[in-house]
DNA sequence: CATGAATGAGACTTCATTCAT
DNA sequence: AATGAATGAAGTCTCATTCAT
């Protein structure tokens, strides 16, 4: 209810429900995270959940919202605006890969298979979560055409795509087999995931390019045939 | 209840409870859809549904079995193997992409959804479908290597990332934004996806080379006509 | 959830649980009426009440339907519509008395208090039971003035209101001492009553000529014993 | 809790807090008034509102028993007593319909609906104010009997539910209806509702007189055949 | 085989009220 | 006197699942 609690023991109180929450929102998901257990690992009552929050679906977004506000400000943070392209490509999938598997992958799994769900659930609310989310990349992917260094006869969504579906798949992938990856492992990872989607990203110079676009014209004319 | 049923009706009964399975769980999401709206549909009783599957969860994965089958049916079927490694890839790709979409987003929601939810939902008995599901993609890409034609300097396990990632996103657009693709779009998509992935996938040395023997077949085939 | 049960069992039930029903809003109107305590008088779980009715409004107002459509048939039923329009008041008004006070007071308390709240009660959905529930009386009055033993120059809603005004408050006076009205009590209520409402009802000429035909009438019978 | 409010300050707080309760309890009734919504209205604390009222119930009483207390004052302020009944009657009925439709028929409909509700409402609490606000009906009609203008052949007590009945009906149905009644609306309900509450109450004389008592007798000799 | 019926277990939410400060 | 905070106690409703017939 409370929109801004004003004293400290009202901050702290309201701080310490959005931390249990996200871990029982990390453990179960949202459907099978109950109000009860929030307030069980707390000590408190259920009702005093609801004096701080309307209800289940705010208290998981503020988690979210939470936990995105995170990301996003240490991507920002740290984005190494003046380097080459690619460099900033480095440091935004590696940056994420860290975040996401070092900070906890319930989290993860979390907005992952939510962002998904369809009904009541939140799949609706955190549309626009993820777009303030995605702004970085697609901020980056922008500068990148500008300089010239990556391709533009794409459209940027698709490049976006090409970007985050990996990540995305990477990360399940971990969290799924529940196998933690050490920093080294990841790592490696953004290694190898950088390398090939910078083939993909850079805009192609020279013979190769001019081939490569020979090929698609061709092919694209005999498929019309 | 029953692993192996009997009569012919009996059959034909399953078949129906796992057709409006599928319908109810691609409307509403494993959480939301209720096994009393499958029955209802069926004009059946609740029950029944119970008579042939052990429970919720069992018919939804069956359903979903079912749904895998067919793509990768469709998928071993097509493929064209002879084919250059381009080529298959992107057989793979259109050929997602339009059963996907074309065949009702629906399941494909569902899938992708639930594929990410944890607790008492599917999410760990859908991983074997999805393994199996894959099996075509990691074929292809193996082939590819071995042919020369694609990089052998990555992790399989990453190529896969690097294709599922970006059709999972492009697929997940369209379904959230219930924004129903036609046919040319999907072409398109595939065409623009697949030209970004073989950047990324294809040995460089190898395609190089395969370039200039296109560019030369292409100009002799051209002289005569 | 079923509209209609076939089985007898599920008729029985329902019918159980309406009875059931009808005591618990009787005895403690509609806001503290509970689900668990109707289905704690019959035996039965929570959640059978709820698979015979969708939810307390319904079963509530299923309760009071019941009960007008009783009302109604046998006001209905047993109304002299050949007597004069005096002797179809008194009808209606002492048969309304008898009904609510020997059936029960508590549905007449319900319906009087519950037709009057806001929100989310059910004063909305009772209306139009009650509308139905009035329409004897509109009958009665109607074919009164048509008869010319009525006055007319008075709207028939404000006709209502002096008929229906009064007996509702007696009602209200007997349910709400919980001292239970006789027989004669009603009798001689009702008695009063139609006397004091008919020299407000009645045509003024008309009444005075039907009196002295009456007069006439029992002075010629007396003088035949 | 404090039955003797001290200072100025307090008191002010105290009237403050029945002004808002007024407005919340006319606008969702007794049971879906909330204490939050009180205090919310003031911008004051939920537990300032305990320390002047015990508790809700409390406070409700208070917000009623104010409002009978204003129309108590202006109808024994304004009564004609050296009327005529006939006049003394008009100028009851006239200036109550226009003290509770014009003055807010919120707490009209909370008076009308609470009255009559069970339970831990307040139906028990409001029957003393509910007689104290009767009182100067009965004074009148005790006045009218002794002056010959009114019949006494009949309980007092039944022609105070002729009067209050149909007025409380007619109030009910403007409230229910949502729609605001004009001052001539009420000049004209209390016309014609005079009109027809004298043609009962009003002595009968002469022949008309006899003649209905002679068939009041008749009538009820035959019922007992 | 099919099903009508029943239900256990629990979910979320509301609110008047209390109490330490 | 005023209040921020907390809560006990309930309440309505949902649903997968079981079982006797």
């Amino acid at each position: 209810m409370t929109d801004t609690p004003l004293t400290a023991r009202g901050r702290q109180r309201l701080e310490a429900i959005v931390r249990a929450s996200r871990e029982v929102f990390a453990e179960k998901g949202y459907e099978h995270a109950t109000t009860a257990e929030i307030a069980q690992r707390l000590g408190i009552s259920e009702a005093t959940v609801f004096t701080y929050f309307r209800g289940k679906r705010e208290l998981c977004l503020r988690v979210v919202a939470d936990w995105y506000d995170e990301i996003i400000g240490r991507i920002e943070a740290g984005m190494p605006l003046a380097a080459p392209a690619r460099t900033q490509l480095d440091f935004f999938v590696r940056t994420h890969l860290q975040l996401f598997l070092l900070h906890g992958t319930g989290l993860c799994a979390l907005v992952l298979s939510e962002g998904r769900s369809k009904g009541p659930g939140l799949g609706q609310d955190l549309a626009p979560l993820q777009r303030r989310y995605t702004a970085p990349l697609m901020a980056l992917l922008a500068r990148g055409q500008q300089a010239g260094a990556i391709r533009t006869d794409v459209p940027l969504r698709l490049l976006r795509h090409l970007v985050l579906g990996p990540m995305e798949h990477i990360l399940w992938e971990a969290v799924s087999q529940a196998r933690p990856l050490t920093p080294a492992d990841i790592d490696a990872a953004a290694d190898a995931l950088v390398t090939l989607l910078w083939g993909a990203l850079a805009a192609p110079e020279g013979e190769l390019a001019a081939l490569r676009q020979l090929r698609d014209q061709v092919g694209a004319a005999l498929r019309g045939v």
